[in-house]
DNA sequence: CTGTTAGCGCCTTCAG
DNA sequence: CTGAAGGCGCTAACAG
C-alpha cells in the first residue's frame, strides 16, 4: 500500500489522479484539499490517503491560472543593501509571510544597469500577489514606477507617495541623541550623512537641522557627506581630523560609517569618547563588539520586516480599513561607551 | 495611439487582446514573441507595436503551466544565517540569475519548529526550475529530503551525497593557517567550532585533526564548541580565560566569533597578538575595522554564489555533462594585526 | 453532498 | 509563413 511517487521520472501525479485513485471526481479532491468540511468524511478520508500514496501536491501555476494567489510576494531590494541592517528586516518579512503560507521573492534593483525594466516586467507577469519595497529602491526606481502595476504595495523604511509604508520616528530619534549629547555639554556638532537622496537620511537631516536652527546661538551643526558605507566612514574620518575645529560630537546615519570612523580617529590618537562622542545608527550587532561600545539609536529590524509584510498581507486579504498611511515604530537610543561629557576647552 | 494599459482596474491584457489590437492570430503573437525570425517582419512589427500599446506581458503562470520553465529558483537558508557572510553569497547568486532571466526565491527553513514539510511542498508545487542549497541546510533537512522531488540542486558550502556542490577549500587554508602560526613558534592552539553538524566545521576540524596529528610531540590542539555567532565567541573567550594553560593561537571558524572573542580577552588584560593570536574564518568586512584588525581566512563569497548559481542553470539547461562532483574554489589567508610571534615563554 | 463542465492564458502541433 | 484547435492542472459554477 505504500509505494511513495512511483519509479522516479514520471511526471507528479496531477489531480486527475488522485480523483482516479481515490474513485472521486476531481471537484471532490480539490474540495476535501481546499474546504474539507463540504466533503463527507468517508470520502475525504479516501481522498487523503490517495493525496498520500501518490505524493500529490497543487500545480501552483495552475492554480495561480485558475484565479487564486500565487502566494508569492516580490521584495525589491537594492543591489548594494546593508546586510547587517537589511537581513534582520528580511527575516522579519520571512518570518510574518512564512506563517500565513507566503514566499519572498527576492529582487535586487541594481542602480548601475538600468534593470528596473527586468523588474517590472515581472511584476506584471502574474506570479505575484503584492510587493514589499525595502529603502531606497522609491527613490532608485522613482517610486511610482513600482506603483503602475497595480499590485499591493507596502514600503518599508521609506515612502513613496499614496502607499501605505512602515517607518520608524528617525527624526525624533535622533534628535534625542542630540539632546543628550548637548545635555552632557556638546556645542559643536557633525552629521555623518548616507546618500542625499536616501529617504531616512533625509528625514534626520531635517529633524536634526530644525532642532539646531532653534539653537544656532549656542551650537554648530556641520555635515559630511557619506553613503552608509565603512568606507565612507573611514573617509569622514580623514575629513574630521583634517578639520580646523574639530567637533566634539559625531552623529552618524549608520553604525558601519560610525564604526569606521571610529577605527581612524583612535588610529590618530583622537580619543573616544574623551576628545569625540561618536553616535551611531541602526544598532546592528557590531555595535556591542567594537572599540568602545557604540552608542547607537536602535531600529527595530525585525519588526519593520514584519510589520510591513503583516500590512501588506492585511491589503490582499482585503481589510484594506486602514490601508493608506504610515506605520512608525520607535527606535530606542542605546546609550553605551562611545559617548561622554564633552572635553573642556575654551 | 499612445494609451498605456487603459483606466486601471481592468485586468491586465492576454495575449488574445494583442491577437485583435495587431489583427492576427494569438499563434502568431506568440511566435513574434518567442521566435520573431519565423515572422515575416510586417506582422512581426505590428505585433510588437500592440504588445507595447497595451503594455502585454505574457502571464507566468500560464506559460509555466504550458510546460515551459518558471525561471525561478529557490534559496534554501536557516532562519540563523549569518548576515555578513551569505548576504554576500546571495548577492552572488541574484547577480548570475538575473543575468540569465532568473528570479530566486528565498526559502528560509526554521531549525526549530518542523517547517520542512513546508518547504517540501513548495518544491513540488511545480514553481521552480531549481534549487540552490546554501550551507546548513543540507544537513538539517537531511540532504535526500532536498533531493527527492527530483528538483535540480546545487548545494553551495556543505555537500550533499550524490549532488553537485560549490566549496572552499577549507581544510587546506585552515591548515595554511596553523601553520603559518607554527612557523612563528605557536604550540598551543585552541579550534573555536561552529555548530557539530555544521560541514564546513567538520572538515575545517577534520583537517586541523591530521595536521596536528603529525605535530602530536611538539603541539597541543584543543576544541571549544561555538556556533558562529559573537555571543558564542564571546562565551568562548571566558572559558579561554579560565584555562589554567591559555593557548597561544586561536584559530575560529567564523570572523564573528574571533571578533567577539578578542573584544572579551583584550576586556580581561590579555593582549592581541601579544599574549595570543587570532585567526578568524569568512572575511567580513568587519575584520578590517576591529581592533586591532582581524588576520582571517577570506572566502570568496560572491563567487560561492554566482558558481552556484551558474552550475545551476548549466544543469536545467541540460548541459548536464560535468554534473555531478564538486567545484573548490580557493580561500585566501589575509595576514592582518590580530596574530604575531608566539609570546616567550618556559 | 458530489459530479460535470467550462475555461484561466499560453504554446505547439497540425493543416493550410 | 500563418491560423485553428487542443490541452497543461485546477477550481468555481451549475446540476443532480
Amino acid at each position: 500500500m505504500a509505494s511513495v511517487r512511483g519509479g522516479s521520472r514520471d511526471k507528479p501525479p496531477s489531480i486527475v489522479d488522485v480523483a482516479q485513485h481515490a474513485g472521486v471526481s476531481t471537484a471532490t479532491v480539490s474540495r476535501a484539499l481546499a474546504a474539507p468540511e463540504q466533503v463527507r468524511p468517508a470520502l475525504r478520508e479516501r481522498v487523503e490517503m490517495a493525496v498520500r500514496d501518490l505524493g500529490y501536491r497543487p500545480n501552483a501555476a495552475a492554480q495561480r491560472l485558475r484565479g487564486r494567489r500565487s502566494r508569492l510576494i516580490l521584495v525589491v531590494t537594492l543591489t548594494r543593501w546593508s546586510a547587517p541592517f537589511f537581513a534582520e528586516v528580511l527575516n522579519g518579512i520571512d518570518s510574518e509571510l512564512a506563517a500565513n503560507g507566503y514566499a519572498m521573492i527576492l529582487g535586487n534593483l541594481d542602480l548601475d544597469r538600468r534593470q528596473d525594466g527586468h523588474l517590472v516586467d515581472m511584476m506584471q507577469s502574474g506570479r505575484f500577489d503584492g510587493v514589499l519595497a525595502l529603502a531606497g529602491v522609491a527613490n532608485a526606481a522613482n517610486g511610482h514606477e513600482l506603483k503602475e502595476p497595480g499590485l499591493p504595495l507596502v514600503s518599508i523604511c521609506s515612502e513613496i507617495q499614496g502607499t501605505p509604508s512602515v517607518l520608524t520616528d528617525e527624526g525624533e530619534s535622533i534628535v534625542e541623541a542630540a539632546e543628550h549629547l548637548f545635555g552632557i555639554g556638546h556645542r559643536h556638532f557633525v552629521y555623518l550623512s548616507g546618500p542625499a537622496t536616501n529617504f531616512s537620511d533625509r528625514s534626520r537631516w531635517d529633524a536634526l537641522k530644525a532642532y539646531f536652527e532653534a539653537k544656532k546661538d549656542e551650537c554648530r551643526l556641520d555635515r559630511i557627506e557619506g553613503d552608509f558605507t565603512p568606507r565612507s566612514g573611514a573617509a569622514a574620518a580623514e575629513r574630521f581630523l583634517a578639520s580646523l575645529e574639530r567637533p566634539t560630537a559625531v552623529l552618524s546615519s549608520s553604525d558601519e560609517m560610525a564604526i569606521a570612523f571610529m577605527k581612524v580617529a583612535k588610529h590618530a590618537g583622537v580619543h573616544v569618547p574623551g576628545d569625540v562622542s561618536v553616535c551611531g545608527f541602526d544598532g546592528i550587532d557590531f555595535a556591542d563588539y567594537c572599540e568602545p561600545t557604540l552608542t547607537t539609536i536602535r531600529q527595530p529590524r525585525f519588526e519593520l520586516g514584519r510589520t510591513g509584510a503583516y500590512r501588506l498581507l492585511q491589503i490582499i486579504a482585503g481589510h484594506s480599513e486602514v490601508d493608506a498611511g504610515r506605520t512608525v515604530l520607535r527606535n530606542t537610543l542605546c546609550l553605551r561607551d562611545s559617548t561622554g561629557r564633552a572635553p573642556r576647552h575654551g
